[in-house]
DNA sequence: GTGAAAGCGCTAACAA
DNA sequence: TTGTTAGCGCTTTCAC
């Protein structure tokens, strides 16, 4: 199987032996038609003999593309994958990538080395594209990618002219309240995200839209500043009946102090989450939530960024997500 | 700060910025001493000028390495990154390896296909290692990287010619078992991991060298086979007042069998877990658990795979963790 | 339909 | 210390 000599075979290698020339191989390698149908045998044979594998560095140089893109995450604290969130949107993006022949780099961008290391490593070449995910807006790499002209797609709305995917957070804001609403609770409170951040801010209103005002505190999205908010709120209004958490993380915190308090859920407090990430299925007991298609989110960000890096003349689009209510035991 | 010319700036463009040869620019960039102070500085400021940025194709096409090394993670079915264990081993990796210049290749390797893909990827040059981690330990794939001869290293003991990376698994699994013997504990049962899985086996033969022989009963990491085992559990040992879970979210599954059940945690039943992943501190009562420190271990993949990288000749090395007995609320 | 030849942008001998 | 030169392995005109 393979040619006995210490070096990896080359396409020089393969035409010597199939008897052709490099630039036969290199067409019967890219699938391009016109060769003779003998000949491809001929030269499948001797890839097979000499066990060739393209190079790829090679290839890049004179494609000039990189066949990877750079999957950008940046979270709160560094735990980046704390949050199961982003591991779905990974598996997304990986799954539409897989089969296109691009492979995602992986990288963080928690800081401002970081960061530059991104920018840095596109404009090495190291990757034809960007997909920008982060809980919190990154605003200065989004703009740094946007400036650099580099094709990219950013996870969540953005002011700048790239290409993003979001989920309509007021429509499933609204679901979560339409549906308390609908089980008689009439006392209802809010667990928000960090009010800088957009999409905290329109999963308030769009429940609100519905639901009148809310007493509300905000927490950061994790599990324990659920359980700090859900502390404050009974004492502001302990007469509750209904909690609604801009994600699952804090619906959790929530769960685990009206627990100690003494309160039952649903039968005195209905708590409904956002996400339907595994922690809503890991709570007792198990979470009514807002679902995201966040796998799916992940897949469209992808197909967008390759249809950019194919044709970068295209403008940027956007691709929305509509949410849905998943009713389990907890409203 | 950009040559006006439509192209991207490349060596030959500084060169003749700077007034000096191509060679004499690359000796800058790659930080060789022999490079007069003043020239240092005259190519600096072309660079700055050009806005010039290496190619890395070029690059990786003479020095035959690519900058970048897999991260080939294969889960049970698909929902890799359901198991926040995987996050923290790449927190671990990616954390390494920044600093050092190489990136990580995040690829899935749930199929046959997939599997394929990696190898590929890695005969093209694409990567120059592979870090191998998967719950299940994925023999196949781990043969076919070893038979390669491509640098690699594997999260778990293999009985491969590779480096590899683990924690004492029993005497973590004889941890928890002295620590509930110590709290009085007499009837203790077990879930242990796949049986098939050799760190299953090695944390529950840890736990009977130390408790004796135990009730076990099966799971296979998730959270709903813990469910399904304590329920067993329950039904084969009736009177058990303790259960060590071989990890957090097979631990997580049987605290709330048990909540059901209407046994207290840690009243009636102890409970202890391992790995002390996110959900080890998401369960109420917070999981008491055999910390196993998956970041280091991630970060010594990383560090033994560049050895191996820059010294293809180095004999595979293994790295053992000490685990370690983080005493919360379930024991 | 096939081959020859010219690079892609860079590093690394080797000379000077 | 610096420059010259020869490739790294591949794709892609351009002839034939």
């Amino acid at each position: 199987m393979v040619g006995r000599t210490g070096r990896t075979p080359t396409l020089e290698d393969v035409a010597r032996v199939a008897g052709v020339s490099r630039a036969t191989v290199s067409r019967v390698v890219n699938g391009i038609r016109n060769v003779d149908a003998e000949i491809q045998e001929a030269v499948r044979r001797a890839i097979e003999k000499t066990g060739y594998a393209p190079n790829r560095a090679a290839r890049s140089l004179v494609t000039r593309r990189a066949g990877a893109v750079a999957l950008v995450v940046s979270g709160a604290d560094g735990q980046v994958f704390g949050d199961p969130f982003f591991g779905r949107v990974a598996d997304g993006v990986v799954d539409f990538l897989r089969g296109h022949g691009i492979h995602p780099l992986l990288m963080l961008a928690d800081h401002d080395g970081a960061r530059d290391d991104v920018l840095t490593h596109l404009r090495e070449g190291g990757a034809d594209g960007a997909l920008l995910v982060s809980t919190h807006p990154d605003d200065r790499l989004t703009a740094m990618v946007a400036m650099s002209g580099i094709p990219a797609v950013v996870f969540a709305k953005t002011v700048q002219p790239l290409s993003y995917v979001d989920v309509e957070h007021r429509t499933g804001a609204a679901l979560a309240a339409r549906h308390l609403l609908a089980l008689g609770r009439r006392r209802l409170a809010t667990i928000s995200g960090p009010l800088d951040v957009p999409a905290s801010q329109e999963r308030l209103t769009g429940f609100r839209e519905v639901a009148g005002n809310t007493v509300n505190v905000a927490g950061n999205f994790t599990m324990a500043s659920g359980e700090e908010a859900m502390t404050s709120l009974l004492s502001l209004a302990p007469t509750l009946d209904a909690v609604f958490a801009a994600n699952d993380l804090m619906a959790q915190g929530a769960l685990s102090v009206l627990h100690s308090a003494g309160r039952s859920v649903p039968e005195d407090v209905a708590v409904v989450g956002f996400d339907d990430s595994s922690a809503a299925l890991a709570c007792r007991p198990k979470l009514t939530t807002i679902r995201q298609p966040v796998e799916d989110m992940g897949a469209a960000m992808a197909e967008l960024l390759l249809d950019r890096i194919q044709d970068p003349s295209l403008p940027p689009a956007t691709r929305t997500f509509a949410p849905e209510l998943i009713i389990r035991d907890s409203a």
